[in-house]
DNA sequence: TACTAAATGGAGCGGCGCTCCGGTTCAGGT
DNA sequence: ACCTGAACCGGAGCGCCGCTCCATTTAGTA
């Protein structure tokens, strides 16, 4: 009961009630597609799978980046809550953001291809990327300060820079067991350390 | 004089001459476009350039990749040589891998969409990607084990991994100043060597 | 010059993104 | 219970693209 909290997702207040069936309708046949064909996958196809025309998606959702938000806003959320969590959980600003990162790349190489959109060559996917970086930034930014400020970091890195790379290593198939993005993630984090820790 | 060396470009020979010079006319046009609009340029747009029908360039090129292929064969191999003379002429091999790197990369972030099309999504690009790996990697091998030779990288990396990730932090566009990848590349550098140098 | 095989180019097909519009359904007032 | 207009819906249609097929042209040779 009260799974219908008082704040509903803003897109769905006010409209009738078949719209905001429809709008579910969508999101759910576009998660099943999104992991079976990826984030390109033809609009037409996901409208099939809902049962709905093109149209209806396009009205509740006019650029395919809005569908792919909506799809997983959820996650993004969480990912963004587990951020101030870690800090106070973990053993060290400097685990907490390792912790965080982990959780942040799980997330990119699950969804497949969610990783290329975010850079996707043209911008298709423009407010997709606003979305996560409006939303994960800021958490970013407070694990970097932290651990700077605990002394485990070196001052002057950029979140912007660290989570754009971030993102472009967890770019392409995982199918490939020489490329583990983690690896790497891993180097660049060692990279981050101070040269003599205290 | 001598222009023409007695080995020729193996898809060039034996064709017709009228076929030749449509062949360096394609590649001219192309690499003009690539320039402009990407290496995702519409086929019609290139041929449109060239004056010759896209029947013609789908013969020369049967896929994109071999277009593109063929387009930066010479700036390949000018960085697959890079690698051996850069092992000679540099103070060490770690400098060497360093330069060549760098190398590696002002390519990448030279040519809009390369870096893209070399880990994009679909396989449209898997015979570009095999010719980067078939040329490159060996050459990137060299380097990392002449560095681990001489004590400067800790063992275990992969050549793989290392160009892959490489590749990958420099997809996207350049404009952002907050994103260098060089920066992140370097971080990656400073964790690849040995954590007490001799 | 006449002949033949190589080379050409653009029409044509299927697929996709996105929009437009006639028909349908809901919700609130009587 | 019904009426009505506003919200909503679906798919036909347009433009763009990748790729192929084949009638026509052209280079090279006898």
């Amino acid at each position: 009961m009260a799974d219908q909290s008082p704040v509903e997702e803003s897109p769905s207040r006010g409209r009738r009630a078949d719209a905001q069936r429809n709008r579910q309708t969508v999101l759910a046949a576009a998660a099943e597609v999104f992991v079976t064909s990826g984030v390109d996958a033809p609009i037409r196809q996901i409208a099939a799978r809902a049962g709905v025309g093109m149209a209806t998606i396009y009205r509740h959702f006019p650029t395919r980046a809005d569908l792919v938000t909506a799809v997983y806003r959820h996650q993004i959320e969480e990912c963004a809550e587990a951020g101030p969590n870690l800090l106070a959980s973990a053993d060290s600003p400097f685990d907490a953001l390792r912790q965080w990162i982990d959780l942040f790349v799980d997330f990119l190489v699950t969804k497949h291809g969610l990783a290329d959109a975010l850079q996707s060559e043209s911008d298709r996917f423009a407010a997709l990327h606003s979305y996560f970086l409006d939303r994960l930034l800021p958490v970013c930014a407070q694990l970097l300060d932290a651990a700077v400020e605990s002394g485990d970091i070196r001052p002057g890195t950029q979140p912007y820079e660290l989570m754009r790379g971030i993102g472009n290593l967890c770019i392409g198939r995982d199918s490939d067991p020489r490329y583990d993005p983690r690896r790497l993630i891993a180097l660049i984090f060692q990279g981050l350390q101070r040269p003599h820790a205290p």
